[in-house]
RNA sequence: GCUGGGUUCGUAUAACGGUUAGUACUCAAGAUUCUCAAUCUUGCAAUAGGAGUUCGAUUCUCCUACCCAGUACCA
């Protein structure tokens, strides 16, 4: 009695896949998870005109990314199902390749007065249109309309025969019957009411490619398929009546799918739909995944941006939907656990960016030193600075560490330095690649000085001081840790009376250059006392101001 | 225009018809620190408007406003 859970997410590879169509697959997914059925990825490639190379690929790589990973149909297991089998029992699962499934079905419509052929060209039915939108009104292919148009309600037979045989670009439309009203049922809107006479004739086969439109295909696939739900987005509402009209004349009302259509995600700020545009323009991304076009435009993908795959999944889950507590923080196991659709919300959902960060932020909070350290490494070694897991073998190579486990003048780093920073600094950042803008100076010299700081604090008098500092820390033959060289350095400039705040900010300004930043124990006790005493000559070297 | 959907702090959202309308992000202030960040504390800030039903409405009904979607041989 109680029916297998079966939902689909079916994109169309017209794109790369938006993050609003991300949390419809996620949404389809948890939902699947949750009542232990199937997910199914289906590729609506019906529209042969608007195909994108590389959409598809990109779509199932985005999804996998987020782990969405399909039961059954594309992407499920990395390659192409082309026919049936136990795991794929619906196979293939791009419409483009069930061509010959879908013309008997349109026939069968037709054979039982549901649907009807139509021989109206574009010409004539943008003139129908034209026409009707000169008068103030809206050209409608419906019971009132169809009598006056070309098809074959109201040419003779023979020449509807004619017409089928001889010309190519025929179409198949749906017969929408007139002032019934149709009753609907909406998982997460409830009950919806339209009279069929604001619907239209919707085309549903198109002789001209031999393909079906989206409304016959997904019908015909959706019941094949032995979808049970339909979650998609909430552009698919007005075709909903049409659907259920669909359903009723292939005599599928028994096993029709319930319907949950989704709010739209919206831009920041004003009105509208999220769009690529308002990504770039606000910086941050829209895609899941960087998308380079044909004209050789690259987005931005979350994934390059640096955000992990569980807070962009998390972040995507709270966007129109909570748990109806407090909670904030889900795993993907968690999320299958929580969701339901009945607390998916109406409204459309406004993003913000500075949530997403924020999520990301906790994600990395809750890795490990370890963890972090791995993802680090890449990006040091970007910049030049080379990690060693091994510090012996580097010592024979010529390497000479200091306490921390660092050679600054080679640019050499255990991974024991490296995981110390990750552990210390790993507060302050909400990306892995922050950690360079954090902490590089202590892989490397500062380059450039902060014009600011140094106008304020790099004075000659700070100077002198500074000096001194940097020759205590020299003579310094205590314990070297992070604690016994602060207190140290500290003791110092309070036994001589000297101004803590300006001493120290100049000092930074010379190890990092800028004066606000790492604190000083934890810069000095890394980078070693040679490195240190360096870094003050040469700023104070450099500048004309200590003379 | 028409049809459908929607409307709680700036944003995401919570609140069996009965709460001082809660939480998170953002922002501001204070604490802390050598600085910055982090952290902690405090604070700012909302039921779109109007009728009605009710002892009582954020919650139910209607109207208005505004927003979104659809209105293709696109999905």
């Amino acid at each position: 009695m109680e029916r297998r859970t079966r939902v689909r997410f079916a994109p169309s590879p017209t794109g790369p896949l938006h993050m609003g169509g991300v949390r419809t697959a996620l949404y389809n997914y948890l939902y699947a998870k949750q009542n232990g059925g199937d997910f199914i990825i289906r590729i609506e490639d019906t529209d042969s005109n608007r195909f994108v190379p590389g959409a598809e690929e990109y779509i199932i790589e985005a999804l996998t990314w987020c782990g969405i990973i399909p039961d059954e149909g594309v992407g499920s297991d990395g390659k192409v199902v082309e026919t049936p089998s136990p795991r794929h029992p619906h196979a293939p699962y791009r419409q483009s390749q069930r061509k010959p499934i879908y013309r008997k079905y349109a026939e069968q419509l037709i054979r039982n007065g549901y649907a009807y052929y139509a021989f109206d060209s574009a010409e004539e039915l943008a003139e129908a249109r034209a026409k009707a939108e000169a008068s103030k009104e809206t050209f409608i292919y419906n019971q009132v309309s169809r009598m006056s148009m070309r098809n074959s309600l109201t040419l003779p037979e023979d020449e509807v025969d004619r017409l089928l045989e001889e010309t190519s670009d025929w179409t198949i439309r749906f017969k929408m019957p007139g002032n019934t009203v149709v009753r609907m049922d909406d998982l997460i809107r409830g009950h919806i009411e339209v009279n069929t006479d604001t619907l239209d004739d919707k085309v549903l086969w198109k002789r001209a490619d031999e393909l079906p439109t989206y409304h016959l295909a997904n019908i015909v696939d959706d019941h094949l398929m032995e979808i049970s739900e339909v979650i998609r987005g909430e552009e698919w509402l007005p075709s909903l009546p049409l659907h259920y009209m669909l359903y009723k004349a292939f005599g599928w009302e028994d096993t029709m799918p319930r319907f949950a259509h989704l709010s739209l995600l919206l831009k920041p700020v004003g009105n509208g739909k999220l769009s690529k545009r308002d990504g770039d323009k606000m910086g941050f991304p829209v895609f899941p995944l960087r998308w380079t076009n044909s004209e050789g435009e690259t987005s931005r993908g979350y994934r390059e941006d640096g955000y992990f795959p569980e807070a962009f999944v998390n972040l995507l889950a709270m966007l129109g939907w909570n748990p109806g507590d407090d909670r904030e923080m889900f795993s993907m196991e968690e999320l299958i656990g929580a969701f339901s659709l009945d607390k998916v919300q109406k409204a459309g959902a406004k993003f913000n960016p500075d949530k997403a960060k924020w999520y990301n932020r906790e994600y990395l909070r809750l890795k490990t030193d370890e963890e972090l350290t791995g993802l680090l490494v890449p990006v040091l070694e970007e910049n030049g600075v080379n990690v060693v897991d091994c510090p012996k073998c580097a010592l024979t190579a010529g390497a000479e560490f200091n306490v921390a486990g660092g050679d600054l003048g080679n640019h050499i780093f255990t991974k024991d330095y490296v995981q110390s920073v990750v552990a210390f600094t790993k507060e302050r950042a909400t990306f892995v690649k922050d950690f360079w803008d954090i902490a590089h100076y202590l892989f490397t010299a500062p380059e450039t000085y902060v014009q600011k700081d140094v106008d304020k604090f790099w004075k000659p008098e700070n100077v002198e001081l500074v000096l001194k500092v940097g020759d205590f820390i020299k003579s310094f033959d205590g314990e070297w840790t992070v604690e016994n060289v602060g207190t140290a350095v500290e003791e110092y400039i309070k036994s001589n009376e000297w101004p803590m705040g300006k001493v120290m900010n100049a000092f930074r300004l010379a190890l990092a250059g800028s004066a606000s930043g790492l604190g000083i124990a934890d810069i000095v006790y890394r980078i070693g006392k040679k490195e240190t005493v360096e870094r003050i000559l040469r700023l104070a070297d450099s500048s004309p101001r200590s003379e």
